[in-house]
RNA sequence: GUGGGUGUAGCGUAGUUGGUUAACGCGCCAGUUUGUGGCACUGGAGAUCAUGGGUUCGAAUCCCUUCAUCCACC
């Protein structure tokens, strides 16, 4: 892998996840039905690991099956069992291991114990990095806090741990209190989409009445090419006249914001000052400590 | 001027053998969104049914007045 330019990641392009009678999963792959006009696509991890070469994206997620919040024991172990068995067919399968990291995907569920064992049997895989999945479903925050302060620790301290799915501040503030180096979400662009900002005093819905007439920047104190050339006024007009340009403005200031938040955590970490500043953070944002 | 048509929420419309809280789309207002497909999902507010009068137990619906607007003719 190389790390000297933006890493491109398969963006969880094959995640088995939610989608109820139009996917069947089996020991051999996922048959997916489309909602369109009922045709049948069937993935494997070996056809996975073809399609993720050809497209040649720097980190390639293993196929695994994210389950869903609440499940059973029962089933969380079956499934993690066949994640960390298709995460051996995925190596098996992988054809450019020199310039690909495929990484595996820590599954288990609310279920220690089976994090304990898929975080072992993915590791004696030895691959290049290492993923949290599963969580961030839809489960209580305090359910996701513990599951992942647990599953961090079992992950190699000489290889990215990569938190999947969590967007939010208060998450990414906590994914790096728990040692998490990688996050990515879809949170900020689609958020930006439906007319919101990520602000440091909280989300700013822009598309709202009452910034009809707000000539300020989304964010005071935000360096982003939107924040220093549009007004709140002008970006709730053009999402409103339903004007693209108004959600990529949102886009790249919500992905500005994460950035420079990553950056202030970079410095807490070093200042060994992370938990004060989280603190302080959901004070300001607006967020229960 | 004559004949005919039309007037229902901000806009576009549905609803008339007269019968309980007048429907829908868009817009508007707000909420949601956490392993993305670009504009989604869930709620909500808003109409004295152009106007004045009449018939009727009861009128958006029937009759007349006025106004507005459209078409044709002059």
């Amino acid at each position: 892998m190389r790390w000297d330019r933006p890493i491109l990641t398969d963006s969880g392009g094959f995640q088995v996840f939610s989608l109820g009678d139009l996917r069947t999963i089996s020991e051999e792959g996922v048959e997916f039905k489309s909602h369109l006009d009922g045709s049948k696509h069937f993935f494997s991890p070996e056809s996975v690991m073809e399609i993720e070469n050809d497209l040649g994206a720097d980190i390639i997620m293993a196929f695994d099956e994210c389950v869903e919040y609440p499940a059973t024991y029962e089933y969380t172990k079956q499934s993690m069992e066949r994640t960390t068995r298709w995460a051996k067919r995925c190596k098996a399968a992988h054809k450019r291991p020199e310039d690909q990291g495929l990484f595996g995907i820590i599954q288990g569920g609310f279920y220690k114990d089976l994090r304990e064992r898929s975080a072992k049997d993915l590791i004696d895989l030895d691959l290049p990095g290492y993923a949290i999945g599963g969580i961030s479903v839809g489960e209580p925050k305090k359910e996701f806090i513990d599951i992942l302060q647990y599953t961090a620790p079992l992950m190699p301290k000489n290889k990215p741990r990569y938190l999947m799915g969590v967007g939010t501040p208060d998450y990414l503030i906590e994914a790096a209190i728990a040692g998490i180096d990688m996050c990515d979400c879809v949170l900020p662009t689609r958020i930006a989409r439906n007319g919101t900002a990520m602000t440091w005093n909280g989300k700013v819905v822009v598309r709202n009445a009452t910034y009809e007439r707000d000539f300020t920047p989304l964010d005071a104190q935000c360096d982003c090419y939107t924040c220093k050339n549009y007004t709140r006024a002008y970006i709730r007009h053009l999402v409103k006249a339903n004007e693209i340009l108004g959600i990529r403005l949102l886009s790249i200031h919500n992905l500005r914001f994460l950035t420079k938040l990553m950056e202030r955590v970079k410095i807490e970490i070093e200042n060994d000052n992370l938990l004060s500043f989280r603190n302080e953070f959901y004070k300001q944002y607006g967020y229960d400590v």
